[in-house]
DNA sequence: ATTTGAATAAACATGTATGTTCATTGAATG
DNA sequence: CATTCAATGAACATACATGTTTATTCAAAT
């Protein structure tokens, strides 16, 4: 019979949660390098200079990794939010500068949204965070739709929604545009419609 | 030493290359469902009916496989060509056609593509051909947008280049327009940057 | 000084894919 | 009938990832 005796962590504690961190890290850096899907327990453990069976101390499978790397990323990376543009005084304004905060963003965060795009139907982890931001993004577009002169005009939401999308950032840029000559077009689409 | 004898093959040769349809028919098949990079030789073995020696014997590695597949993929869905929309008379009418054209095309490949999108960058083999496609299209949207009353606008021809693109097609789909509105939509795009 | 426990080091079993080798089957060809 | 050869069936070596087990190290906590 052993004597037990309350043992209060502190220091351990501590150097705990800086291991857990490491991996944590460690995964979001290939997340962003080699994409989700290719990111093996293995090379995570190898890039936080840590042996495989510490990842499993920590996490018990990919998954829990992959979430814990998740929210940790969007804590690091929060997406632009309405005050951003909601103080915008006409409706060209506020679209602009809707399009531009996210076209702004996606820049900065261009190679973990092009890996999660990527990798989204093979990693279930990363799907609930996926659809959560698009169905952020669809609010954002409907609520600066509506705040339109041209009032609930769907066409005018669905070019808006269009617009906001990592894809269209994307697809814009791989045809030579800068962030602002995005928003620009962007808006002229919109404009366009609304005549 | 064994005396040599001209050996004309004539079912031989055919009965070998119907097994080789078989297993290229087999990858087409496996790079639209599970998409190109999850394909295995050994799939693709098992699927036509074949051991994976017989593969290996017909070609050389995976990369000569996905060549064959893509080749003839392409054969059997051929993208529209410009014939389809350079009759039309108005340049409403033109843009129209030529987006309605690709629209359908996307709608009635869009696994393929889908699949071809997201394996790009870990499948050499179809870089090439993704990369002809996208000079395509964007030679197509050029060609549209000179041939427009506002001649060489560049917005205009960005716009349709983008419209073009299957990124976009599957974008407005998700957003819920059937081919007619999302090439109604994008004509209103082309349209508010002539005014 | 002794106990606790996070992390290491090394191995094991399992699964899957690659690419290669070799002997065998059996129908097409001469 | 004898030869040719595409395809089979089975095995082997290699590589890499998963998940688990065991014993060991060593600093933190008491």
């Amino acid at each position: 019979m052993t004597k037990t005796r309350r043992y209060t962590q502190r220091k351990r504690a501590a150097d705990r949660e800086e291991t857990r961190l490491r991996i944590v890290e460690a995964a979001m850096a290939l997340h962003e390098e080699i994409g989700p899907s290719d990111t093996t327990i293995s090379a995570i453990a190898q890039r936080a200079g840590v042996q495989r069976l510490t990842v499993y101390r920590h996490f018990p499978d990919e998954t829990a990794v992959f979430e814990a790397c998740t929210s940790h990323w969007l804590e690091l990376n929060p997406p632009p939010v309405p005050t951003a543009w909601e103080a915008c005084e006409g409706d060209d304004e506020r679209v602009y500068a809707a399009l531009l905060a996210f076209y702004r963003y996606y820049r900065g965060t261009q190679r973990m949204w092009q890996g999660a795009h990527r990798d989204e139907p093979k990693v279930p982890a990363i799907q609930g965070p996926m659809a959560e931001f698009r169905a952020y993004l669809h609010g954002v577009g409907e609520e600066i739709g509506k705040s339109c002169a041209a009032g609930g005009d769907s066409r005018l939401t669905i070019t808006l929604q269009h617009a906001l999308a990592f894809t269209t950032w994307a697809s814009l840029e791989s045809l030579g545009l800068d962030d602002e000559a995005k928003a620009d077009l962007a808006l002229a689409w919109v404009q366009g419609l609304e005549r």
